[in-house]
DNA sequence: CCGTCTTAGTTGTGATCACATTGCAGTCAC
DNA sequence: GTGACTGCAATGTGATCACAACTAAGACGG
């Protein structure tokens, strides 16, 4: 692995350790695209810290590839507001003040119970929660382990589970754009005072979309979000996390 | 005007007929924000078609740069979706369905009174009313005339004085890439119907801000906004628009 | 030992090129 | 007249180059 380049490689990007590669899978996307995916699959599990600089060609050469679809990848995600590219051009994930993080927070306790509800009846009433515990499952095994990339992983593939169902391209893209820009902090904040003290509203989640109770799912989803936001209070208030990040 | 290249140019995104060229307004900016600028300006207006098909090659002649700056700024407005690439990467503004329609109304309604409320404490109870008012006297003049794009750029002006006092880095991105994509279709619709029978509560939203009544702001701008939606309805039963957009 | 200046390297940006794919118009057979 | 076919033009994509702005380390003088 001959990521010495000392050129803004964060080494970050790349698969993870255990993101079961399937290099045949979607081959007939373009190369753009895979840097997408590489990028906010990495913003999302929080694998790339606050304020870490990247560089076009570190990118590159990183992901085996020129700079030129790099500089598109970064365009659309600077968009999506999931990097941040100051005024002298140069690229990083945004760092996070506590008034970001509160309205971050808002606006997802505002989009993410209408996206369930909306995705209710596309539900089936026995499948889906079959499928909903399976996912939540996972998110326990990874808390009970301690793994914090796994239990981002395994909560974002919950929560779009159910988000996906919807089959909303109004709201998707929204969360979307949520989700990428408060996954590196979350990761930072998890990071410090552990995955020990997470409760999260999973199961009454998937309890009234087996009822087809759609005023309890979206009650449960913010909860589930209201839950997450009282423990960064709690890590705030004891000193162990700052909203800047590291450096 | 050499616009004669048969290359996809829309002859849309330049410069508006009232635009107010100041060639050395911001000429510290980029070509491609000026390219991202132009596009986003055009969106909201409407002035272009959904199902229009563009071109790197075609936009960039007609902003007078290389397909270079314009594909990364046409990147940046499909991350928020306010431009459709398709699987064979032709790019166009998208075509509005009624699914879609009707979620976008869905997320202003959650997004805007909340935009609203949290920039009520950063607006001046006297300066604020007397600034907005003179933006909704700028909306209803455009009523009055009929001028649809006029009304737009204006209306859009109203609100985000509005929004923007809100300081959030989080609801705003949200917003704007909302209004990007009901603009284009939006123009359709009152191209139609008119905006003869349009109703706002614009007043109703300033004299909230004067009162200092977060509540009543935010029931005014979901009213405002359920206003739309219902003239929508209307438009579409008497048969006078359809989602679809023209060809 | 410290501050200032210089310089070499690095960065993002815009332009240009080569290429595979796709859409389309013109043509030809029937 | 209508169909399929063929060839060309146009499109997005990725790579490469030239360049100006900037960073940071090193040289130099105090």
């Amino acid at each position: 692995m001959k990521t010495g380049a000392k050129t803004g490689a964060t080494g970050a990007v790349g698969a993870g350790p255990d993101a079961g590669e399937r290099p045949e899978a979607h081959a007939r996307t373009g190369v753009r695209d895979r840097v997408t995916e590489a990028l906010r699959a990495a913003l999302i599990i929080g694998r790339i810290q606050p304020g870490r600089p990247m560089t076009l060609r570190g990118l590159a050469d990183e992901l085996g590839t020129s700079p030129m679809p790099v500089r598109e990848a970064i365009r659309g995600l600077a968009a999506e507001r999931a990097l941040d590219i100051s005024d002298n051009g140069r690229i990083q994930v945004p760092r996070m003040t506590e008034q970001r993080f509160a309205e971050i927070l808002k606006a997802r306790a505002l989009l993410e119970p209408a996206a369930a509800m909306l995705a209710l009846p596309n539900l089936d009433r026995k499948d889906a929660p079959r499928r909903l515990r399976a996912l939540d499952d996972q998110v326990d095994a990874s808390l009970r382990d301690g793994n914090v990339e796994a239990y981002m992983r395994h909560n974002h593939a919950f929560h779009f589970a159910l988000y996906e169902a919807s089959r909303s391209d109004v709201f998707l893209p929204l969360i979307e754009s949520v989700w990428l820009r408060f996954g590196p902090f979350m990761r930072i904040v998890y990071g410090r005072v552990g995955t020990a003290g997470l409760v999260d509203h999973h199961k009454a989640a998937v309890a009234a979309v087996a009822a087809g109770d759609a005023e309890a799912l979206g009650e449960a989803i913010r909860l589930d979000i209201a839950e997450g936001m009282a423990l960064i209070r709690e890590a705030l208030v004891a000193g162990a996390a700052d909203f800047a990040g590291p450096r």
